[in-house]
DNA sequence: AATGTTAAAATTGTATACAATTTCACGGAG
DNA sequence: CTCCGTGAAATTGTATACAATTTTAACATT
C-alpha cells in the first residue's frame, strides 16, 4: 500500500537491518569511503556491522548485481568506481528514460496513485516555501518515486530508482543556488498539470525539460 | 580479455555451477515453469540444483536484484510475472538506450575491441549464408555484447544485457521468416559501417532502425 | 457455517564449522 | 638480483545446526 511517510524526517522506509547495510555499503562505495578498485574482506564488513558471513555474503551478491562491486569467483569482491564521466552518463540515460516514465505513468496511473502524487505536490508547494532543503530532496524523491511506480513496469521503475540513488550520493555536498527550490518546483509543476490534465505527451515534454535541466545543474 | 569463444556451440561461458544454476532459475521464470506469484521454497530448489540453502539463498538474491523475484522478509520469494505488455515496453526501452549505446561505443571503442567487432562482423556474414539460426542468435549476442562492452558504460552495458536476456527467453520458440538473416545482416551492417567510418550520427540512426525493426518483426 | 485460538509443522534467517582456493612471505636455484 | 617453488596464512565457498518467524490445520466458540 502506498503511503507518503517518506515526509517524515526519520522515516527510514521499514528497511529491514540488511537493507540497511546493503545501503550503508552502497553509499561507502558511492561517496568514495570505499575506493575504486580496492578488494572487500568479507570478515572486516562482518566486524563493522556485526553480522555473521552468511547474511553479509547475500548483501554482497545483491550489491554485485546492482553493478556497484564485482565478483571474480574465489578471489573476492571489488569496488568498481564510478569516474565523473559515469555520473555524466547516468544523468544523460536517466533523461532517455525518465521522460517515457512520465508518459506511461500518466496513461496508467491509478485513481489512488494519482491522488498520492497531488497530495505530494501539494506538500512540495507547501515546504519550498519554508526552504527545508533536506525535506525537499526527500519530497522530491517521493513524487519521482510515485511516478516510477505509476508507469507500472518494474523494471524501468527499477532502472530510474538506481540511476537516482547513484547520482543522489555521488552529488553529496554540492551546494545549491538560492533559486534552486522554486526553480525546481516550477519544473515538477509542469508534470504535474500533465497529469492533472492526463496529457501524456504534455508530461513527456515537461518531464524531458526536467530531466536536461537537473544534468545541466550539475555543472 | 575479449575473446570469440561464443562462437562455439557448446560455450559456456566460464560460468560457475552458482551462475549456471541462477541462470536455469531465470530462464524457468521468463518460460513460465515458475508461475508468476507462485512462491518459491527454498529447500525444493536445493534438492533440484543439489546445493544446500547457503550458496542458492546467495543466488535468489541476486535474480531479486535482477528483478525477476520479490523478496519479503520473513515471508519469502514470489515470482515476478512477465506480462506481454512489459515485454512491448522492453523492446521500446531498449530502442531508447540502443541507439546512445552505439553512439557512445564508436566513439569510445578501443583498437583492440574494434579489431573483435570487425572480426565478429565478417563471421555474422560468413554464417548468414549457412543459415544456422541457432549460431547466428549466437553471434549477434556477441556482437550485441561488443557494442556494449565498448561503450565504456557499465550501468548500461548491464542494462542492455538485462533487457536483452528477457527479450530472448520471452521470445523462446518464435517462427522467423525465411528472409530474417539477411534482413537482420543489412541493419547490422550499417551499423557496423557507421563503426568503420567512426561516424557516432549514423551509428545512432541505423541503431535506431535495427532496434525499432526488431520490435516490429515481434509481431 | 463463520470466526477465532492454539500448537505443531514448515519455512526463513543467522551463526558456525570446515573444505577449497588463493594470497603471501620466505628461501633456494640460476 | 631476479625468478620460481613451497608451505603457512588468509580468504572464499559450502554444509549443517539452530533460532526466529510464519504457515497450517485442528479444534473450540458463537
Amino acid at each position: 500500500m502506498l503511503n507518503i511517510d517518506f515526509l517524515n524526517n526519520d522515516y527510514e522506509g521499514g528497511k529491514t537491518a540488511a537493507e540497511k547495510v546493503e545501503e550503508a555499503i552502497s553509499i561507502d562505495i558511492l561517496t568514495g569511503v570505499l575506493k575504486p578498485g580496492s578488494r572487500i574482506i568479507e570478515d572486516r564488513l562482518c566486524e563493522k556491522y556485526h553480522m555473521s558471513r552468511t547474511p553479509l555474503r547475500q548483501i554482497i551478491q545483491k550489491i554485485a548485481a546492482n553493478g556497484l562491486i564485482q565478483l571474480i569467483p574465489n578471489r573476492g569482491a571489488f569496488v568498481i568506481g564510478i569516474t565523473e564521466r559515469d555520473v555524466e552518463d547516468y544523468f544523460y540515460i536517466r533523461s532517455l528514460l525518465y521522460p517515457q516514465c512520465v508518459k506511461w505513468a500518466i496513461q496508467r496511473i491509478t485513481e489512488e496513485e494519482y491522488s498520492m502524487l497531488e497530495e505530494t505536490f501539494y506538500f512540495m508547494e507547501f515546504y519550498t516555501a519554508t526552504g527545508d532543503m533536506d525535506k525537499m530532496h526527500r519530497i522530491n524523491s517521493g513524487f519521482d518515486a510515485i511516478i516510477y511506480n505509476a508507469c507500472h513496469n518494474l523494471q524501468l521503475e527499477r532502472a530510474l530508482l538506481k540511476y537516482d540513488f547513484i547520482i543522489k550520493y555521488v552529488n553529496y555536498g554540492i551546494i545549491y543556488p538560492h533559486n534552486y527550490l522554486t526553480t525546481v518546483l516550477e519544473e515538477h509543476r509542469a508534470i504535474f498539470n500533465a497529469f492533472r490534465d492526463k496529457n501524456p505527451d504534455a508530461g513527456y515534454e515537461a518531464a524531458q525539460i526536467h530531466a536536461y535541466k537537473s544534468m545541466l545543474r550539475r555543472k
